[in-house]
DNA sequence: ACCTGAACACCGTTCAAGT
DNA sequence: ACCTGAACACCGTTCAAGT
């Protein structure tokens, strides 16, 4: 809550407002929703959501990184408990419900592993190295195939909720298709 | 070549030109690419472009309908000869690869699976179909798993193709992601 | 019959003018 | 220091006017 720090009243206020309505359009029309409207919902001119956020990813990423920071603690808590196996499979049930949250998530979630130059990045791959901690202990105990590495199971994962997306039953898919990969990926 | 038949000279004209234009520019731009640069580049007024075209589908569906039926031939093929397995997974390969020929491609499967009234539907549940043969018989042969059926398999195919777009290394990750998702769906 | 392109209602992005 | 909204260059789609 203190990314707005030393901004005048006024400039931190249009910041909280425009987060606030950008959660809630995005919730509607997913990660393409249209930036003016989120500027004429939030009461503000379409030059003030560019000031606080020059791109559409950045303020996608204010959006996420709780979110990603959240699944990367779940995968710490995870690694001290339960069976490697099952642990992993939380995680990864956790992530992929994760990807639901927005329609066109996966898409970025992809694009951020991707380009080192997002401002999510780091926080991308700090989730996928805590993600890798599991999945290697779930390999040490022989419950997944050795050569599996935190790129495929992530770009897997990914893939499975951008699927579901394209589906009128979005949920039964996901869970369908997840199943079946995570079966495929035993050994 | 038929599908023109009783158009005026001119009409015919335009016709095949915007078919030829639409692919190369659906080639270098995706499947979203501009439809007015289409017309331009056809030489020809937008209005004219609708006329032929009414909808994006439809345009898309002229470029990929010579696809679908050539991948269902090929499952028929198929079906006649070599290891119930090795045949299904070569058209696995086959249907992966062609999901490539234009960026988008693995959304525009899945819309047309899943929408009843696309004009493509027909073309696309019939290769589906004929997919589905050389999956039951590899299933009977006890090479697959046996809960599997079309649509999951579609839906993995266009997913990771999906993801491979996603990715700087696109042909890598397709093969790669694929390998995993095949060994994943023996029995 | 068929073609054309202006017109309309939207985008994302920039920036001069205001406070 | 920050905000505003007009301006610009694009979209997709429709349709009156032409041939």
């Amino acid at each position: 809550m203190n990314e707005a720090r030393g901004l005048r009243a006024d400039a931190q206020r249009n910041y909280e407002q425009l987060l606030a309505v950008a959660r809630v359009v995005i919730e509607e029309q997913g990660t393409q929703a249209s930036l003016r409207d989120i500027a004429r919902r939030a009461g503000v001119g379409l030059g003030t959501l560019y000031r606080h956020f020059p791109t559409r990813d950045a303020l996608l990423e204010a959006l996420l990184r709780q979110g990603f920071d959240r699944l990367a603690a779940s995968a710490e808590s995870l690694l001290a408990s339960a069976a490697p196996k099952a642990a992993l499979l939380a995680w990864v049930d956790e992530l992929s419900r994760g990807t639901t949250v927005y329609h066109g998530l996966p898409a970025s979630l992809l694009a951020t592993l991707h380009d080192e130059a997002s401002p999510l990045h780091l926080s991308c791959t700090a989730m996928r190295a805590a993600g890798e901690r599991l999945l290697r202990r779930a390999q040490d105990a022989g419950d997944v195939r050795p050569d599996l590495d935190g790129v495929d199971l992530f770009e897997l994962v990914a893939a499975v909720g951008w699927a579901a997306e394209q589906s009128p039953r979005s949920a039964e898919r996901r869970e369908r298709l997840l199943a079946l990969i995570t079966d495929g990926l035993a050994s």
